[in-house]
DNA sequence: GCTGGCACTCACCGAATCCGAGTGCCAATC
DNA sequence: GATTGGCACTCGGATTCGGTGAGTGCCAGC
């Protein structure tokens, strides 16, 4: 009872908070809401939420506005994931339908979750280690450089240019090229270093310490350090409509700055899996410098993450709702091509 | 002697402005430079600088700021490209000699840029156009869908998948490959549409009009829409130091929207070929929608353009010679690779 | 054509003031 | 014990109001 309408209470707070950008009062909130009790009591439960550290008053004389650990709790006890509407869900097929090309899949699939959002889109390029082989190419660039490029069942392309300690004469490039493609195509990409490691002995003798040498340095190169790519849209949202930097205090030059590094894009979209597991991640819970007043919001499509960022002070619900429908709709879209 | 110290005066505001971003009077211009008048000759001079449309005052009882067309003057004849100290060059090899890879050279470049001038980096990927073939590639995705991979000789890896009316059997793609590898080794991509013209008379009957169909195809797909990439650096140099976007009067909204736009970013990037001929596009010189308020320096480094985008309270000759020194270096890189 | 002088204009700054939303606390009530 | 109405208090934000000073335009004199 008691404790139950101090949860409402906050949900409340949450709810008007992210609505109007302003500091909610007691009086206020016993107004819009249905709560069933008068400001007095409101302001009881205020005072006690404030001591759990769940709100907190700009100043003396303000209203509450919500703290990261405010909107953890709403996340995980008080809201549910609202369903998208009809139009929305059409909105996205259609958005996401016309795409022809990996390459085009990624794209319209940041820039439409930058859209119905209203927030920064990250997308990451499906990862090369859950995919498998469907082409290697070898060409000789220079005598001690070969480009390798790697076609993967999504479509993918992968390119990396590696050096090689000897001269590789024309002959070698086609020997190999036949060898390798043998050797991986079809392969999962976790299981070529399997495949790598018994190429030498399949390798006719004459050419062998080729294969070898450059079969670690693929090994290297795409296995153990494998590059991955990732997309933003919707920057020009972390201004509000109005222009200027309402939800960031300390104004945005340090977000922008962490969306530049793709490291830290990486590290946002974690390890996702699942479009139903999706993954918040609010203010001071970023350990990522410069963006401990935003929330990340994220899941996994299947072969990678996708996500999103903005201002603590976001509609959590609708956020989820929109990264998890096009987590999903993304992840059926590459799971049947 | 009249006319020659009006133009003095202009330079000596368009320095100070940039300087401090404060509008500048007439008795700290007679002071902070040797102009050998006073104050109220100076006073003249603005007005008549003023009614000739370089330069405005905010409002009554405030100093003078250049206007679009004052920086266009100071530009065109009143500043020489200062040359980049020693340190400035030896970061700039440095910065780019570690390249291993043409997108790593794109990357750093663009970085680097966006560094050393403090502002917004763009850089445009080789063009196509001007690259020869290295190799071609040929992967059947599904009956009637083939991935096109194109190797430049820069290092450029393009892929384009292409609808192919009939169904595409294992064999045919092993000939087409066969096939457009010869016709199309070592040409240059202008030179494309011939080699690919003749291509169907040479191919043996029976797969004539698959050969035929797809010639026209990748015809489409490569040369007549070819895809140019940009990347994007320094966003966060948008804003200033400070936090605010102090230089940019309605926010930099437009501003960001505009950089999200690869087509747009193309058009500023222009056609320019050459990194002495380096361009510059003052405030409402841009007709791009949202950077009326700013300036955009670029060059052509010989395979694409490269450039800066910035307020138009910018320093121009510097960024000017940073712009110039990075292109001609990325150029000679890329020329010699 | 240049200069010094002069009156005038405003944007900016700081102090003073008012206003009101919002709070915490307490005694009374259910 | 929870709830409520009442009440004094706080303090940020908006408003007002001179004072200040940088900057201007104009004019008469050199």
């Amino acid at each position: 009872m008691l404790e139950e309408r101090r949860l409402e209470v906050l949900r409340a707070i949450v709810e008007d908070f992210v609505l109007t950008n302003e500091p909610v009062g007691s009086k206020a909130l016993a107004d819009r809401h249905q709560l069933g009790v008068s400001p007095a009591t409101v302001r009881n439960d205020m005072a006690a939420l404030e001591d759990e550290g769940y709100i907190a008053q700009p100043h003396t004389s303000a209203g509450r506005i919500p703290t990261d650990l405010g909107y953890r709790l709403f996340v995980d006890r008080l809201s549910s994931v609202k369903p998208l509407s009809v139009a929305e869900r059409r909105a996205i097929e259609s958005f996401l339908e016309g795409a022809v090309d990996l390459d085009d899949v990624v794209r319209r699939s940041v820039r439409l979750l930058a859209q119905i959002t209203r927030q920064v889109a990250v997308v990451q390029y499906p990862s090369l280690s859950r995919s498998a082989v469907r082409h290697v190419e070898i060409v000789a660039m220079t005598p001690s450089r070969i480009l390798l490029v790697l076609i993967t069942d999504k479509g993918r392309v992968e390119q990396r240019v590696v050096e090689v300690p000897h001269g590789v004469s024309d002959i070698d490039v086609a020997d190999l090229r036949r060898l390798l493609g043998q050797a991986l195509h079809g392969r999962r990409l976790v299981d070529v270093p399997a495949a790598l490691a018994e190429l030498p002995d399949a390798a006719p003798p004459p050419i062998r310490p080729y294969v070898s040498a450059l079969a670690t340095v693929v090994l290297e190169a795409l296995v153990e350090r494998p590059e991955e790519r990732v997309v933003l849209a919707g920057t020009a949202n972390l201004t509000g409509s109005d222009g200027s930097a309402l939800d960031f205090p300390f104004s945005l030059r340090p977000v922008l700055e962490a969306l530049e590094e793709q490291v830290v894009l990486l590290r946002l979209l974690g390890h996702a899996a699942d479009p139903d597991t999706v993954t918040v991640r609010i203010g001071h819970e970023n350990d990522v410098e410069g963006l401990q007043s935003t929330s990340v919001i994220s899941a996994g499509y299947g072969f990678g993450g996708m996500g999103v960022l903005g201002p603590t002070r976001m509609d959590y619900p609708a956020t989820m709702a929109a990264v998890r429908a096009v987590a999903r709709y993304v992840g059926e879209l590459l799971g049947t091509s």
